[in-house]
DNA sequence: TCACCGTTCTACTACATGTAGAATCGCGGC
DNA sequence: GCCGCGATTCTACATGTAGTAGAACGGTGA
């Protein structure tokens, strides 16, 4: 998932097994990966010629924010998780929810 | 974890089992997973007499609030995230963080 | 037509989780 | 002093997921 965020257009399965190449990966791994990714809505294909050109359904930070929602939706108590939260992460970043709030 | 966190006191095994009495679990299946739990410190125990008592180390809240964090920490662009965090959750949950950052 | 590239199918390892039997350990009663 | 019984520990098996890759196949350009 990094590599296909970190690019900025759609990739070719080639395109992800080079810029991993540092680990050496079979062609038919990074298949099977954006295969399996694709199964879980991750990223979404389309044919361009021969191959497929991959990309990812959702931008790193709207999947993450997902994950805090998913998180955040398994607690009952949703207003204590939300103060605890706050209570949690840098004042710094507190001042720009208070912006974003705006 | 939820019977653990639903209970006022520490619990014994034996009071496990009798909360999830629906499922119909072997004793040894409450001791084995509370004893995973343990190793993954998301709960502590005591001795009491023969038996433990089982406690989690966490509330629900913080727990929660913990893997908010987790995942936040997951992404580079922070803001970013809490940005599209919050405009993914209600508008009254936004009004109640408001509330929270005063 | 044939080699080759990308894909699909299948498979193996490692690990987490849900489940539970076998063995053990210690305390209260006889 | 010994025994039974409940609680614990150890071990084990099934299933699911992630990481990895070989074997087989299908279309396209030379």
């Amino acid at each position: 998932m990094e590599t296909l965020w970190s690019a900025t257009a759609p990739v070719t399965a080639r395109d992800v097994q080079d810029a991993l190449a540092g680990r050496d990966l079979a062609t038919t791994t990074v298949l099977t990966v954006l295969g399996r990714l694709e199964r879980k809505g991750l990223v979404s294909r389309e044919r361009e010629g021969r191959a497929h050109r991959y990309r990812p359904t959702a931008s790193r930070e709207d999947h993450v924010a997902e994950l805090m929602r998913d998180a955040l939706d398994a607690a009952p108590d949703r207003g204590a998780v939300l103060a605890r939260f706050l209570g949690s992460i840098p004042a710094d970043e507190r001042q720009s929810l208070r912006d974003l709030l705006d």
